[in-house]
DNA sequence: ACACTACTTTAGAATCATTATAAAGTGAAA
DNA sequence: TTTCACTTTATAATGATTCTAAAGTAGTGT
């Protein structure tokens, strides 16, 4: 219970109240070394593995909440489900179409990339590379 | 109606019937210089106006067959609806969040992307760059 | 401790894109 | 023309996500 204490920090930090329910999720999403991926669903599963109490609108909005704070991203990539990332920092992709997983890329392991060409009056906000992977037979 | 013939043996060669429906897809998607970006529905609207009688359900089913023939290609963002490309070669895209709006942003434009991390077993299929934009103020 | 208020959680309903179904229609070959 | 597989179609079903509004809770002030 003691190092629920950053998490507490944190969320009042972020102007959100530390309830029980975000305080589980902040755990599980963030009290680990590896960067995570997930969808709502599957997020809600080891959630309820782990016998925590807690409705699907919560996850939704709770999960929106900390995107919306900076401590997810989304990825884009264009399935079923949206997946959500504990990675903020600028890094990319593998994706493989066939047993939807994803892999993270790091930032260094893609070469710089340049974009020549500008849109007038609008500024880049992101550049994302999603590769994608296959079965090498 | 002439100019249909080309269409119709478009589709004839790929094993796929020419049905009035189709063609008309066809006309719409093919018959232009520029690259076209559109969803089920922004399509569906566009025949709608041209009084081209069509189910939803055709819509999507044609838009499928397309893009399982390599004639579209389904742009990675994930956003509510699915976007299509009628660009098929190697590009990437410009997206604006705001406003939805998609761009074409050739490969030329893009300096080479170099990924310096291989999965064991695993090929690379694509490489697609999403470069997300904001007004700039 | 108590009360108050704004923020949260919650179950269930609503929404909306997409897919499935199965009956009626149509192209192509014999 | 007949036949049959492929298509179209309206409609239902699915499934992720969002909405709603009622019940619960954190934090502040008393």
């Amino acid at each position: 219970m003691s190092n629920n204490c950053i998490f507490i920090d944190k969320l009042r930090a972020s102007g959100l109240r530390p309830t029980k329910q975000r305080i589980n999720i902040c755990k599980l999403l963030f009290d680990r070394q590896e960067t995570f991926h997930f969808t709502i669903e599957s997020l809600k599963n080891i959630l309820s593995k782990k016998n925590n109490k807690i409705s699907l609108a919560t996850v939704y909005n709770t999960i929106h909440a900390f995107k919306k704070k900076g401590y997810l991203k989304e990825i884009s990539i264009n399935t079923d489900k949206s997946y959500f990332d504990t990675n903020v920092t600028n890094h990319h992709h593998f994706y493989n179409e066939q047993t939807k997983e994803i892999i993270d890329l790091d930032d260094r392991h893609v070469g710089k990339i340049k974009i020549n060409k500008a849109i007038p009056g609008k500024k880049i906000k992101s550049i994302e590379v999603l590769v994608k992977i296959a079965n090498d037979y």
